[in-house]
DNA sequence: AAATAAGGTTCAAAAAATCAACCTAATTCG
DNA sequence: CGAATTAGGTTGATTTTTTGAACCTTATTT
């Protein structure tokens, strides 16, 4: 079984993982949507990755409908334009810089503060009751897979 | 620059990448939080990894404090057992899990629910303004790292 | 017009993942 | 009790990925 072979699993994190789990990708993708960064340049600089991988990324990126290749004036020079699928991913990169900075080693690690564009006010990320809208806790919620009657606890089927 | 040099970049998302970003890890992060999966074998039938492979991840995860080693009775068998630090992963497979049946291409894909242990009710992964508990739109948000003036979208300094 | 930058491609070397076989200590089976 | 099987790995050869450097062609700048 090779690591790419996820898809055999039902499971929607296998999925993300199969799209999104290599890597660079979560990292092009960071660099896309948090740094403005559109051009092959600017992501090879920012991250430091070998050339031919990036090339290789960023057409499975777009393959993916990430990333768009748009052309840039009548050249043909082209930026990578995140799509709607891009912009999904930024919760995603928002748990993991919450969990980054609680528990990262680094003692330099950044803040990143995620804001209302408008009021500019700190918004957090939370599990909320569809029903009331009130917060729930991390460790009172479960996850359970529909159709299955078990609970994450005593699961013998998987996610 | 290797893959793994991501602590160079104080990038908190780049520290999280840095122990989970691994093409197993958040896999085997999966198979104990949502599946509870314990054991050697049991990680290695669900997930179809090399077994050397797979020693080698659990003992990174060992070190990272993400998992921890706790015998079995009195013999030398032992469990791998989900820290506090594994528990805070939850919400980024959750947003992964969300991510995946949006835009997974599997028309199988399994659907999972969050939702409320005591009362069963469903909840969902929100951003949330601190201020006044009200349910933020996700492109009505920004992030931005502190100390730099930018925003996500003109920034020149990245996460 | 020449120099430099953008956006790659090609190729060899190094690192990582896979696969199969093997091993030892517990546990279960007859 | 002894034999077989299971759990939890380790070892080593093979294959696949990454890396790193050089090279190339087409824009753009000087």
């Amino acid at each position: 079984m090779t690591v790419g072979s996820y898809r055999k699993h039902h499971c929607p994190i296998a999925q993300a993982l199969a799209e999104l789990g290599d890597q660079w990708t979560l990292l092009i993708v960071r660099d896309a949507l948090l740094a403005g960064r559109r051009r092959f340049n600017e992501f090879q600089e920012s991250l430091g990755i070998s050339r031919n991988l990036l090339a290789m990324r960023l057409a499975q990126l777009c393959d993916a409908g990430i990333l768009e290749r748009v052309p840039l004036g009548d050249s043909k020079r082209h930026a990578y334009e995140p799509t709607q699928k891009c912009r999904d991913i930024r919760i995603v990169l928002l748990a993991m810089a919450e969990w980054g900075e609680k528990w990262a080693t680094d003692p330099d690690v950044h803040r990143l503060e995620i804001r209302d564009k408008k009021s500019g006010r700190p918004v957090a990320l939370e599990f909320v009751r569809t029903e009331d809208g009130k917060i729930a806790e991390p460790d009172s919620v479960e996850v359970i897979r529909p159709g299955n009657g078990r609970t994450e606890d005593g699961a013998k089927v998987g996610p």
